[in-house]
RNA sequence: GGGUCGUUAGCUCAAUGGUAGAGCUGCUCCCUUUUAAGGAGUAGGUUGUAGGUUCGAGUCCUACACGACCCA
């Protein structure tokens, strides 16, 4: 069977051979007592005995000294290993170890000449063997398909990934934090629904078998989370996966993490500043500042306050003070103009939002609420009552993209039946008719707000790409040579 | 969906159409405070897959797979 493997995975079977030849399990048991490699440097005093268990990430052998870096959750620490110090049979277990395998130590702090706080072993267990080599240890695993194929490898060697995706872990915690001591309650809404509504997008869809029912995976958790607001839930907020049959992209993941929230007798504008206070309060909290360094070399300014702007003051800014007058054709051709690329057969509001989205959306690199949008792109929304053909909601644009919608939630259950069947746009809603009739029973006045979770992660972290804020970002499966 | 680019040793990368190389990793040695340790030696390849052009293909052509970037 070795003889299949290349020579350096043979090498690693015989290693394991060996070690088990020494009566040593090479995938030891519990190996308790032990402090991370940062706590050990936190509570730094020299000859103190501490145990600690981690992964061999270097190696130098100087003979009878030998040096190695132990890497774990918190870093890397150096252990010290005096081949004569050592047990016979822990010795014999020593000179089997390999770059990758999993150890614990107990031994001594001592400062080396080089001033490197290290640990002096006195005992050494193998806790797990590594039957493969590490990528580089200068310049670890590149390869951007290896890497989100082989996360274990990208997050052992790089600590760029890591990085990113910690501070990801963090946000979300943040997020949560962040609510509840607003008193907001997290709940959970199904991901699997008969009717995927609460937003346009193409849903990925399922079956239940028993059931003998066609599910969808949810687009939003919106309309559930309204029901909760019918029923007395006066603030609620899910953070959760969305599912989304679309296109993917630097951009898009097919399912990603969605942060909704609801506050009963809020409006549009409460939301806004939750969410000012919740991202401005983030980015100090997750990167130690408020303006932060982008891959493209922009830095995104936090600092509030962060100016609203309306829908059509922005456009006409960027197309002309005449654009709402223009004919269609006008439309055409000045957009054209202004760089752009459409399809035939748009109608004005249409062409509108693609300005919008080159001119605007994609030159906001600092935060920007964008309020009073077009009713007809935004179907959830109330009327604002001096000008019915706009909705009282923002878009925060950051980073040139949206982040964030926040509403006045349309809670006329008449209106919002009439308002879904003359959306606009390539995507329909389908409509919910249990969520309609749910809101009959009368639902509170209330603001709601969406975040992307994975975007916001990216701006903060300065990925250029979602995938480097998500653990397993999907890819198709490899070609298996079978 | 369209366009451009990429895929070479376990990893990181070389290689005018003319003998596939290097560093790290591995293996065998030397060295009791090293830091990408150092020194001596050595092994490691169906160049993504399948075809084609050519005396000769990692290199040129076609298709496919996977990925990256840009556009829709």
């Amino acid at each position: 069977m070795s003889e299949d493997l290349a020579p350096l995975l043979a090498a690693r079977r015989e290693k394991l051979e060996k070690v088990r030849l020494l009566g040593v399990d090479p995938y030891g048991a519990a190996y308790s007592g032990t402090e991370s490699t940062g706590e050990i440097r936190g509570r730094w005093e020299e000859g103190r005995r501490v145990r600690l268990a981690g992964r061999i990430v270097s190696h130098r052998d100087m003979g009878k000294s030998q040096f190695l870096h132990l890497q774990d959750r918190a870093g890397r620490l150096q252990i010290y290993v005096q081949k004569p110090a050592l047990a016979e049979k822990e010795l014999a277990v020593f000179q089997l170890l390999d770059l990758g395998d999993i150890v614990g130590v107990e031994g001594t702090l001592f400062m080396t000449k080089a001033g490197e706080p290290s640990v002096r072993v006195e005992s050494l267990t193998l806790l797990s063997k590594s039957l493969v080599p590490l990528p580089d240890k200068w310049h670890g695993l590149v390869d951007v398909e290896t890497r989100h194929r082989q996360r274990h490898l990208d997050l052992i060697s790089n600590e760029g990934s890591r990085k990113a995706l910690d501070l990801r872990i963090r946000l979300v915690r943040y997020l949560r934090d962040f609510l509840h001591a607003r008193e907001f309650t997290e709940v959970e809404t199904p991901m699997m629904q008969t009717v995927a509504g609460g937003a346009a997008a193409e849903p990925f869809q399922t079956r239940h078998n028993a059931m003998g029912m066609d599910l969808f995976l949810r687009i939003a958790p919106e309309l559930y989370l309204k029901r909760l607001l019918v029923g007395g839930m006066e603030k609620v907020f899910e953070i959760n996966r969305n599912f989304r049959n679309e296109g993917i992209s630097r951009k898009h993941n097919p399912e990603f993490t969605m942060l909704e929230a609801y506050w009963a007798y809020s409006d549009f504008e409460g939301m806004a500043g939750l969410v000012e206070e919740m991202i401005s309060g983030a980015a100090q909290e997750l990167t130690g500042g408020l303006q932060v360094q982008q891959s493209d070399g922009s830095v995104i300014d936090f600092t509030r306050p962060w100016p609203r702007k309306r829908y059509w003051d922005a456009v006409v800014e960027v197309a002309g003070a005449d654009w709402f007058q223009l004919s269609l054709e006008e439309m055409e051709k000045k957009a054209k103009g202004l760089g752009l690329d459409l399809e035939p057969k748009l109608a004005a509001a249409e062409i509108t939002q693609k300005v919008f989205e080159k001119k605007v959306e994609g030159q906001a690199v600092n935060p920007i609420f964008i309020t009073h949008l077009p009713a007809e792109l935004v179907p959830l929304a109330k009327l604002n009552r001096e000008d019915p053909t706009v909705v009282d909601v923002f878009e925060l644009l950051l980073g040139r993209q949206e982040v964030s919608p926040g509403y006045s939630e349309l809670n006329d259950p008449l209106l919002q039946a009439e308002r879904f069947r003359k959306q606009v746009g390539e995507h329909t809603q389908k409509v919910d008719e249990d969520f309609l009739e749910a809101l009959q029973s009368g639902m509170p006045p209330a603001g709601g707000m969406g975040l992307g979770v994975d975007r916001l992660a990216m701006l903060l972290s300065g990925s250029d790409s979602i995938r480097e804020v998500i653990l397993f970002p999907l890819l198709r499966p490899r070609e298996t040579s079978a």
